[in-house]
DNA sequence: GTGAAAGCGCTAACAT
DNA sequence: ATGTTAGCGCTTTCAC
């Protein structure tokens, strides 16, 4: 193992030197910087950064907690972190909380005690992981909590494009196939939809739920969905509507003929099934990488949790027709 | 923070006591091995895995470097290893390459250094990667390469039993849409359909390829497919596959009453799109399991890249039958 | 601008 | 069985 003390001897300076040159290079001489710069280069010399970390007080490293990886939607927003996290030179551990509450607290202990921060990516409601952090930073994905830093989508006007898409199409009776009780989007969607309703006073907007975000809970769905009569429905994700979608065809919906389906995350499925679904799209890349830059500006900043001011940051939501979405069947010629 | 001094205070003994007490429990008398450890926990101790990497020269954290962790493939494989980490009570670092060789082996090299050993998980060849791993202990996924260990899908006998199904079914022509080039699973089931082909003479086996492994693989193969008279395809993956039902029906051809499919992977795609799938499936969540298992192994060994001798573990391959094959049109009564 | 030296929190000899 | 001590590789005063 290359260690600075082997810089330090080829480069003919001391190991303080080396230390300087390579993490503040305004220190240093710019020739010695540039002679140390070289001879690291060439003896393929990496900081360790367990040692850097200790003597520190950072580690150069972050956490990522999610609840589950191999949901699309989480794995876009770690691509997002992870991406980012390489740009800016950090590491991240990733953590999987498996959805399990018990499982979560402790890996967050884990992640918290390790890194320099944390980002908290979990459908639930995270105010109790909040105090196990501590005193670091964190930034929380996907909900609004008094006293943190957050990144988001903007279901608010997610859910205004949906209506408005289907109330365009002539869909007056809209059904929203929601998500679990935990999940805090799915409370802002219902607020946003109860909101949607009362400006067109010819809408009516039915709610169901709660559901599992997966397949099942969209199968689930389906008996009550199409016995409400609604022509339209707006569900929690892509899954539920992949799980909708398939249900109300068994029961000999068609859709988007009889029904139209607009879905929530615009994760890869979306494009995937048939028929491909109108979803509302968010860049949940994007998410992941605003979430990173945060947590770096909180970790040169004060690098405690009250370095900066709680703020809410929600990216944009946009609609993308695809072909689960038709006109509403009274519109369309008899025939 | 709480060190081992603030411990060793509060618990009456020495650092060192403490540390035996947490790590080499046979060590101490067990009357303070016990006051030791309910002392930890009042204070909420969690050991400094930096300090105690640095001082023992291990990390307790290895690195897992996957091509994109928004395939399913490579986030179930992800899951497992996250899972098996935990037990282990090791911490792992999961980098993603982007699928570009160059982030990869920089990657790489940065994982290397900072963890005890690395589960290497890439569709490509790896051999060069080898030697910017170094003397760490590295585990293989998904390829067979002289000289390291590795963990992957029995190819082998999932074409065999892709074909044997299809076989059964009365096809006699069946196309293989294949991955990329620089796939080395592919490259193995290439080879067991020729042996399969070589076994039934009434069989023909037609190959196509390469195709990336994403939707427009699919599509893009779907015009030779059916031109080639095959009434049934194996493909190289999930995505694969759906891309290809999806545009030779556009083409008129039914799935499966014109053409049977059967995928590799088995994610949870497979069952979400219409007609289903049927396909290879490996336990992939196993497959990261057992990586994990393998390097903890060495990492326990040895210690270095010559622990152990290279063993190649196949996790078996099972057949799930879905809606995407039939019995072949000729078998069918006529009308 | 550069070097010498202290020490981050921990573990592993070496003592006792 | 337990305590004392010397570092792991690095950053950061403090001198010069």
């Amino acid at each position: 193992m290359v260690t600075v003390r082997d810089v330090a001897r080829a480069a003919g300076v001391s190991i303080s030197t080396v230390s300087r040159a390579l993490t503040a290079p305004d220190k240093v001489a710019a020739s010695t910087r540039e002679r140390v710069a070289t001879v690291a280069a060439e003896l393929g010399y990496l900081p360790n950064r367990a040692a850097s970390g200790l003597r520190a007080g950072r580690t150069g490293t972050f956490g990522l907690l999610v609840p589950d990886l191999s949901n699309p939607y989480f794995a876009a927003v770690t691509k997002g972190v992870a991406e980012r996290a390489r740009e800016h030179g950090l590491g991240v551990f990733v953590v999987d909380s498996e959805e399990d509450p018990e499982i979560e607290a402790e890996l967050l202990r884990g992640l918290a005690h390790q890194t320099d921060g944390v980002v908290l990516c979990s459908p639930r409601d995270v105010t109790g992981d909040r105090e196990v952090v501590g005193a670091k930073p964190v930034v929380v994905v996907n909900h609004r909590i008094d006293g943190t830093v957050s990144v988001g989508s903007d279901n608010t006007a997610g859910i205004e494009l949906a209506v408005e898409h289907l109330h365009a199409l002539g869909h007056r009776r809209i059904a929203y196939v929601g998500g679990p009780t935990t999940s805090w989007s799915d409370e802002q969607r219902r607020a946003a939809l109860a909101e949607a309703g009362r400006h067109r006073p010819d809408l009516e907007i039915l709610t169901f739920g709660p559901h599992r975000p997966v397949v099942e809970g969209g199968t689930a769905a389906a008996g009550v969905v199409v016995a409400s009569g609604a022509t339209a429905a707006i569900t929690f994700n892509d899954v539920v509507a992949v799980g909708l979608v398939r249900r109300v065809q068994d029961l000999g919906v068609r859709v988007p003929h009889d029904l139209s389906v607009v879905s929530f995350d615009d994760t890869f499925l979306a494009h995937l099934v048939t028929p491909s679904l109108t979803s509302v799209h968010t860049d949940l890349r994007g998410v992941g990488r605003q979430a990173t830059d945060l947590l770096v500006r909180r970790l040169a900043g004060a690098g405690g949790a009250d370095g900066e001011p709680a703020t809410d940051t929600l990216l944009p939501a946009r609609l993308v027709v695809r072909e689960s979405t038709a006109p509403a069947a009274s519109l369309l010629p008899p025939g």
